[in-house]
DNA sequence: ACAATTTAGATTGTACACAATTTAATTTTG
DNA sequence: CAAAATTAAATTGTGTACAATCTAAATTGT
């Protein structure tokens, strides 16, 4: 037990949680550039699949990105004719963003991607869930 | 169970793995901030730590990153003074990474930093290992 | 009502992260 | 041994991510 075993990269827990983001969301990229998407658009269209119209705001907590994040990701969105950006009438301030039918189409291509990628990844039921618990506990401990 | 259930973001795995990953990270940079480092530079800064000297190939099998990475990155911190970068004598292609006597020091700062971060974090033993242990199994899977 | 404050997004600047390409050095092969 | 292939880093280009600041609109306090 040394004193600076601390600081070995085996004994943190941050490591291999941001290895095995990285490699995840590198792992989609085969399957999300025919849809066009980015990883982080693709979790954006699965909110805007959902709810079809969603401020920035709104966005942002869903996927805790601020809007220094969000404004170039919704204007390349907006380019690609996926979703439209626009001022809400009651409130100036307030970005509305609302899928396209376009946008909408493009749900029957993405159904095919969580299908594909489970068999990239071979955990049973069981552990899924425990992970899944347990960052759930992280992420709120951490926002306080 | 909708045809598009498994669109939703709460189905997903991955998202809070994403979410996780970074939120921690950004947990970390009132910590790393008066030791003049980034995340990615800490975790660089371990491996140098442990090893003293490591080619770039090896220090990013370690830490599973590319040299369009870490070039920027070593160049950064070799400016600050925490390592030299010079060309392996038997093989020029190498750049060896070397630390320095004034990052060898950093470290007796950087221990504090593992013990403030833990404080964030209310896992168990139990619940660390576990996690431990499932993403080191999906980053196998993974990586194949 | 109106100045002060708050709020929602946009902008700016810095730092990854990675695919794809390039360059130079070393190995392998015919 | 010389050409072909491989390898290690660097470079280029695109896309996040976030802190800090800015701007305009709405809300609050007096």
């Amino acid at each position: 037990m040394g004193k600076y075993d601390c600081l070995k990269l085996e004994t943190q827990l941050c490591f291999p949680l941001y290895v095995c983001s990285k490699e995840i969301i590198r792992k989609y990229k085969p399957y999300l550039d025919p849809l066009g998407l980015t990883y982080t658009q693709y979790i954006a269209m699965m909110v805007m699949w959902e709810r079809k119209k969603v401020n920035v705001k709104e966005l942002g907590e869903r996927l805790y990105l601020d809007s220094g994040t969000l404004t170039p990701l919704l204007k390349k969105m907006e380019e690609k004719g996926l979703v439209r950006r626009e001022r809400s009438s009651e409130d100036e301030r307030v970005l509305d963003v609302v899928i396209t039918d376009e946008g909408m189409a493009l749900r029957e291509e993405a159904v095919k991607v969580p299908m594909a990628m489970k068999s990239c990844v071979t955990l049973n039921m069981e552990e899924a869930k425990l992970l899944y618990d347990v960052l759930g506990k992280i992420i709120q401990d951490i926002r306080e």
